[in-house]
DNA sequence: GTGACGGTTTTGTTGAACAATCGGGAATGA
DNA sequence: TCATTCCCGATTGTTCAACAAAACCGTCAC
């Protein structure tokens, strides 16, 4: 499972940075000195430069000129306008998808990991898990910009869910949604999934946007 | 109309290269040397490269490894993908607007200056401003991703009709037809809008398609 | 004709340098 | 005490020069 790519080392780089931030371990707003950033990875101030461009352009960073690079803070317009965009692709992806696509299996590979990592008390593998699942709904279509642009909202969303207590168990309730959804579409009821699917978005925005609202009411008390 | 913002060197010569190549003054598949193009564009190595980012992510050039960038080749494939993404976007987008977003106003000022463009005979033109309505009917959703993430496949697009012969000319045949969704949507039949914007998107990509058929068969003879 | 080989070119990456800009604190004045 | 101005340090934006590594290309042996 290691990356055969033996990709260059800016995107090997990106790909950790990118794990930091979406890991939490980077503060949302925190400003990223270049200098001392690109010592504690061990590149050049130059290739550091190349991976701010990458992730400000997946909207993990944000840049304002000549103040540097920032990491994004997640608002409440934005997870909306995420949701927005989930609802829009995933629920005609499913609705028009072949049931024995190779895609199905990732489906049903990522509802069976969810439940093992459930098991082990693993909220993270959880949320892995969730996610996969749902880009492979988006990977029905076999559109490569969908899911790069799907891929990348859901980077976003998971950076918001950083933000909150316990992010993960926030993926639990709905896991069994999962199954069922996928249930129906091996059994070629398609508009019966995606009508499941379109709850489940629903269900899971109230969910999200509640505890952000919280958040939101408890970090700046005025 | 000038951009007030004193933008950072690197987006400047960005948009500098994306307008060279999506007006087809680079030829897709040409590779792009760093040495050479830095010294044409009057910008160091490292500068430039972070260009090759930013344009690589939007679509417009690609990069092999160890063997540099180059202007990207637009595929049918590709170019099926983007009617796919287009007809996802546009149509819910025109379905659900309200007749009186700021959009519409830039809807009709594109009609307008497409009618005009036509008048002087300036095709460019009238493929600019049949982009613009279109980025209009999206930004009537609101949504900062959606918009962004349809720019992008409209500039991938666009490289696509660069290879054609008379490109812009396949715009004119639908320049009333915009003037029709566009009526249709003031008088707030929402729905007709829609419909009419789907079946406007199925003839303009079955002419683009056999176009690029036809060149495909004319390029490579065998 | 095919395959190995070596030189040349290009990319990937680094380090240092400098101008431009920003932020904060000191000095000044009311 | 408070507000304004000014200056200095720190950071970013950009360039340049260098080198290792990889790919390209022509040559040569077989």
């Amino acid at each position: 499972m290691t990356d055969p790519n033996p990709a260059s080392l800016a995107e090997e780089t990106a790909a950790r940075l990118r794990a930091q931030v979406i890991a939490g371990h980077l503060r949302p707003g925190q400003r990223l000195s270049e200098t001392r950033l690109a010592a504690d990875l061990s590149v050049s101030r130059n290739t550091l430069r190349e991976v701010f461009r990458l992730l400000t352009r997946e909207g993990l960073l944000t840049h304002a000129p000549n103040r540097g690079v920032s990491v994004a803070v997640p608002s409440m317009a934005g997870v909306l306008d995420i949701y927005r965009v989930r609802r829009l692709i995933e629920v005609p992806a499913l609705a028009q998808a072949w049931p024995r696509h190779a895609a199905a299996l990732r489906m049903a590979e990522c509802v069976a990991q969810a439940r093992a990592a459930r098991e082990a008390g693993d909220w993270r593998g959880v949320g892995s898990a969730n996610m996969g699942f749902h880009a492979a709904i988006v990977a029905l279509t076999d559109s490569p910009r969908l899911t790069a642009f799907f891929a990348q909202a859901m980077a976003e969303l998971r950076l918001a869910f950083g933000l909150l207590d316990s992010p993960e168990q926030l993926h639990a309730p709905f896991l069994q949604e999962n199954g069922a959804i996928l249930e129906l579409l091996v059994a070629g009821d398609t508009a019966a999934a995606a009508a499941r699917l379109a709850d489940y978005l629903d269900r899971s925005e109230r969910v999200v946007m509640s505890a952000f609202a919280r958040l939101e009411n408890g970090v700046t008390p005025g």
